[in-house]
DNA sequence: ATGGGTTATGTTTGGGCAAACATAACGGTG
DNA sequence: CACCGTTATGTTTGCCCAAACATAACCCAT
């Protein structure tokens, strides 16, 4: 690709990847980063500030992804002390951990394309 | 991942790659296929209409290919015999038979990761 | 010199999707 | 029992990008 290209440096392979199952996107790096914020706050709404979307987005994708699930990999609860919250399952932390495994591998295919078609 | 989900066979990893320039998308799975509609065509009208695109689309993303381009990709030719036509140059056909090993690469990344994520 | 099929290019319309807005429900706490 | 912060959920607005529409330019053939 190099000799096509009037800056080979400036050029790079890049992409998505995300899990999908039968009609609806289940999990990918944005729900992904949703997850971890709601881990590290322990609310949605807090994590939907950090991450600069709105809170009925970020309520829409939690609901996605815990309807695919076969058990919730976040649990909410309504009203109480503080007004409620919201944790990652260890269901959720499994996935977590899981399609951190798989965006790594990603990145890495993304940098070797990249080398190659820069030679 | 299998344990998490209701039906582990209707899940998989799925996903886009494509080159990216400076500032805009390069080249990807859309532009390559109209790059073969128009070397199996001969016209970018006639590749338009096979794909589905309006001709304007079509126009649009040879221009980008080529203005990001060292040299063209394809070739175009208005008025004269049959009003015109547009070719694949030598140039476009490298861009497209290196575009379609990384292509075939990164499927075969998914299939691995997909096979993965159902053990 | 007229017609035909294509490339070339600007303008307008439309549709889908995300953001914004608006409320209700919830349940400890003081 | 009123309050607070959060979850829960429906409705409306706005915007971007693609599709549709509209024309001009080109040049060989007849």
């Amino acid at each position: 690709m190099k000799n096509l290209l009037p800056d080979a440096a400036a050029f790079r392979l890049t992409g998505r990847v995300w899990v999908e199952g039968a009609t609806e996107r289940f999990l990918g790096i944005g729900r992904l980063e949703l997850l971890e914020h709601i881990q590290a706050t322990g609310s949605i709404s807090k994590a939907a500030v950090a991450m600069g979307m709105s809170y009925k987005r970020a309520w829409d994708l939690v609901q996605s992804l815990n309807a695919q699930a076969a058990r919730p990999l976040v649990a909410t609860q309504t009203g109480g002390k503080s007004g409620g919250g919201t944790v990652v399952t260890p269901e959720g932390e499994q996935a977590l951990a899981e399609f951190r495994g798989i965006q790594a591998r990603f990145q890495e295919f993304l940098a070797e394309e990249t080398r190659r078609l820069r030679e």
